[in-house]
DNA sequence: AATAATTTTTAGATTTACCTAAAAATAAAA
DNA sequence: TTTTATTTTTAGGTAAATCTAAAAATTATT
């Protein structure tokens, strides 16, 4: 059994795993505003428990009870996320805070359940996918949209930046999920790029375009 | 901003204030599995705070702010049992535990909305009745069945204890919210009473119907 | 009213998750 | 390859919520 505390940390490098294989003191502390000093001593900890290997000035790698307990925590925070959206209408830059609260809550049964009742969905309000009960998922083959050519078509399905900013920004240009898109131009000056929509033309800067992701359908 | 553990005495006291007009701090303590000497400490801090009234060695009373913090947490307790009943097919049984946690997620938001998309309930799934955003509910009228003399009859609005073993039990007898019962029987020898139901009549102990509470429509 | 029993508080420790400041190790630059 | 910069760890401390054991206050009983 995990604290609080404990299954934050998890979280947190089970995410920055993703970008970077050794997942160092620093980038941890960063993302949990804490210390350096505080995150060796909670490291200690987790490896400890077993949670996670460590290697003094090494870094951290989460061991495999370490990255089931850190899934099934995102599991639950996705899960919440839909039921925030879908069921009590929350918009989707809205629900990041209350489901890291509610990630928490410990009850399997609960989990389950409301999995059944949100019709088992596999993708949360921003397109990440929801592990199952066995935390399996699929790994969703995403491009960024900065990565297209111009005339490169796709569907936004997804977003790598969950702040509310962002999001209302995109939500005011109409770039929601399931929006087809396609790229018409790419401009020399500031890299911003020119998109097609079903109704309308618009331009969007390199750091947006950076942040939403795409599964291409036309020519690559 | 209360803590996690500042919340739970908070209803801890609110709770027992409604049988006793002081709060002891033996009581809190057997209520909330701790130590008196723990208790202690807790109430002056709660004290300092201004959420509660005390005097050294003649216990506490809930403050306005102290009670209205108190209400809220019950609210919330209560919007999420009826949530996992109705909406996540739990038993009444099954809930108290898991919502003992989900009373904790601090955003007024979410329970506003929860509120509504549960229809405005004005009771849990234990008959207790559910403050409305302003702290307001009505104080129920409720009858033990215990009180009620032979030939009396009413409906089953409530029970006053939310253990999982007494909830199964008046499960399997049938005694569950709504029903109509009439007393046909008190017995001398152990003071069980004989109820009448719409189908059959059964027996059952005074300790059972001492926690069945109903609200009262024969003669009295 | 004096004694006994109970309740409550104090004193002093412990654990968890933090912190600051300084030391040690590693990585980058001259 | 030194020197410098960065990263990480250690050492020692703090605050929250708990504990045990003992002292003090209150209540009950003879």
């Amino acid at each position: 059994m995990q604290s609080y505390t404990e299954e934050n940390y998890l979280k947190t490098i089970y995410h920055l795993a993703e970008k970077t294989v050794n997942v160092q003191t620093n980038a941890i502390a960063e993302q949990m505003q804490t210390k350096p000093a505080s995150v060796t001593d909670m490291i200690k900890k987790l490896a400890e428990k077993g949670l996670i290997d460590y290697v003094k000035y090494q870094g951290v790698t989460l061991t495999e009870t370490g990255k089931n307990t850190a899934i099934d925590i995102v599991r639950k925070h996705r899960l919440w996320e839909v039921f925030l959206v879908d069921k009590l209408n929350f918009k989707w830059d809205e629900v990041h805070d209350v489901a890291e609260e509610l990630e928490h809550i410990k009850s399997v049964e609960l989990i389950e359940r409301l999995d059944e009742f949100l019709g088992f969905p596999k993708a949360d309000p921003h397109g990440d996918p929801i592990p199952d009960k066995n935390g399996r998922f699929a790994k969703t083959q995403f491009i960024k949209l900065i990565e297209l050519k111009v005339g490169d078509a796709g569907t936004i399905t997804g977003v790598s930046q969950h702040s509310s900013a962002f999001l209302k920004h995109l939500e005011k240009l109409g770039l929601t999920l399931g929006k087809q898109i396609q790229v018409s131009d790419v401009t020399d000056f500031d890299g911003s790029v020119e998109i097609q929509l079903s109704d309308k033309q618009i331009n969007i800067s390199r750091e947006v375009a950076k942040h939403i992701l795409i599964s291409s359908n036309g020519k690559n």
